[in-house]
DNA sequence: CTCAGTGCAAACGATTTGCAGGGCC
DNA sequence: GGCCCTGCAAATCGTTTGCACTGAG
């Protein structure tokens, strides 16, 4: 990892990457990302968005997150804080509620693995499709 | 669902799947599943593997895990428990700690989703990875 | 005879990678 | 000048799907 910061250089693609994921709290995939980012660099390609996209999770700058669903996603938040997904359409929003501090320590007492942290997902419907789910069955 | 499980036959493919699935605690991906299986039923497709998984899973007598990582995970215990992954290797294993009743009703408070449940993924390094891990250091 | 289920192979979508420049230190 | 980084395109990997065929009710 330092090895890895060492080296690197903040080139101008991975500070409009990090600008602009911290701009939302969206949790943006890759692609979205890549559509964000090309309004400002039209001529950065999709392999440079994976390629920074991990490295700047790998030398910690950024969060790629362990949620369930087809796409990776991203945080610019690096704060460990939970997060909950939508059911039907796949958004991930913030869920701010306190950390759980001694959940490690009782993991680490039930199992035989070194425990290095842990992540909570909820899983629900959020506001938006709720309504969509309403306007279906008024009608 | 229950249109569903009215017209799904119970054909040998399934039946050897869920008992090969219920047989082991490791949370297989799909093709670890499938080398499982065709040493019973030599001639079965990857294909139907996926297909009767899902289909085994939405009507509930399986669970696809929401967890990280690059593939998806079965499991044939369907009561609700927490899980935790190796990093370095990626296994899953189940965590023994009490279910967190309160958490989804501390989410609803929080948040404007319909909260429909959570799930708890611990990260670590197995017992194995670790042993792997002391011989690296000692040579 | 119908219709769900299957094996097979092709298609697909997300991500990774090889390569030939290009530019910072 | 070396080495990191990029754009581009092709390759890869997990998963899904179209199709023709089989088999149980």
């Amino acid at each position: 990892v330092e090895e890895l910061e060492k080296r690197m250089r903040l080139t101008n693609q991975r500070q409009v990457l990090m600008e602009e994921l911290r701009k939302v709290t969206t949790h943006p995939t890759a692609s979205e990302l890549y559509d964000m980012v090309r309004q400002r660099l039209p001529r950065i390609a999709l392999g440079t968005v994976y390629r920074n996209l991990e490295l700047l999770s790998e030398c910690g700058s950024i969060k790629k997150l362990e949620t369930g669903g087809e796409q990776k996603r991203f945080d610019g938040n690096t704060d460990p804080h939970y997060h909950i997904r939508c059911n039907t359409c796949g958004r991930v929003d913030d869920i701010h509620i306190p950390r759980l501090e001694d959940l490690d320590a009782q993991a680490a007492d039930s199992c035989s693995y070194t425990i290095l942290g842990h992540h909570i997902e909820f899983s629900g419907i959020c506001a938006d499709c709720n309504a969509v789910g309403s306007i279906r069955r008024f009608f």
